[in-house]
DNA sequence: TAGCTTGTTCGATGTTTTACGAACAACGAA
DNA sequence: TTCGTTGTTCGTAAAACATCGAACAAGCTA
């Protein structure tokens, strides 16, 4: 019997606005949400920061525990993903209005993923 | 000549994402947006916050810093107000989102305004 | 079993934030 | 000029945060 101790996740209605404005105010964190936006669930060793590889972990903690993204372990290794739908549903149009602007000033420019070269 | 120094303001181009993130990050704060949500110009006196005038005033220069508030000062009186317009074209739809969570959720509900017996 | 990989946790450090009261500066009123 | 009002700044303290490297735990692989 294979019990992986999954993170702990808040429900939509466990989320704080400003648990989320919180999250929302390290560049870092925004390069993260940024990565993630086109809706793909990335591997967490895919995941590219200019940081230490602790510091990556405690940014990835942060956006879960406040809502905003959904980390599944397989294995060894974990995934991520945005929260989307909960996050549209909880914040209308938040999320949208956040990427917006990022794209568009380049927030979180250093933060990215792996060239994986093993797929397409 | 009157010389009254008042604080700096960012313009439109200043002012960043995760700086407007961090302000409103803390409940005081986004009570004293949805305070001034409603387009009315407050008098500083005239707010209310379960905190001590110096932390208040450190509240609203966060919220100028990052662009979210003008603050006016005439005479030996200070004048605040949101820069809804400024922040709109800035970051579409963020203000409004975050209003209307704000609104939902009753954050920063301990900030107001003195109810002023003189008018109305 | 022994070793490798993967990500989290721990402990330490330096910075930033929040908070308070006291001191201060600017202005208006007496 | 002498007060009172108004809000900012200063000095300080406590808490939170970002960051790192080291140690660790869990799961594969040889």
């Amino acid at each position: 019997m294979v019990i992986v101790k999954q993170a702990r996740h808040p429900g939509p209605e466990e989320m704080t606005l400003v648990a989320v404005m919180g999250a929302l105010s390290d560049p870092i964190r925004v390069g993260l949400v940024r990565v993630l936006a086109d809706g793909r669930e990335r591997g967490w060793g895919e995941l590219r920061a200019p940081v230490a590889k602790s510091t990556l972990s405690h940014h990835l903690r942060v956006l879960r525990d406040a809502g905003l993204t959904r980390t599944r372990q397989e294995g060894t290794r974990c995934f991520v993903e945005l929260r989307r739908e909960d996050l549209n549903a909880r914040f209308p149009g938040l999320l949208e209005a956040v990427l917006e602007v990022a794209r568009g000033d380049d927030v979180g420019a250093h933060v990215g993923v792996a060239d994986d070269s093993n797929r397409t």
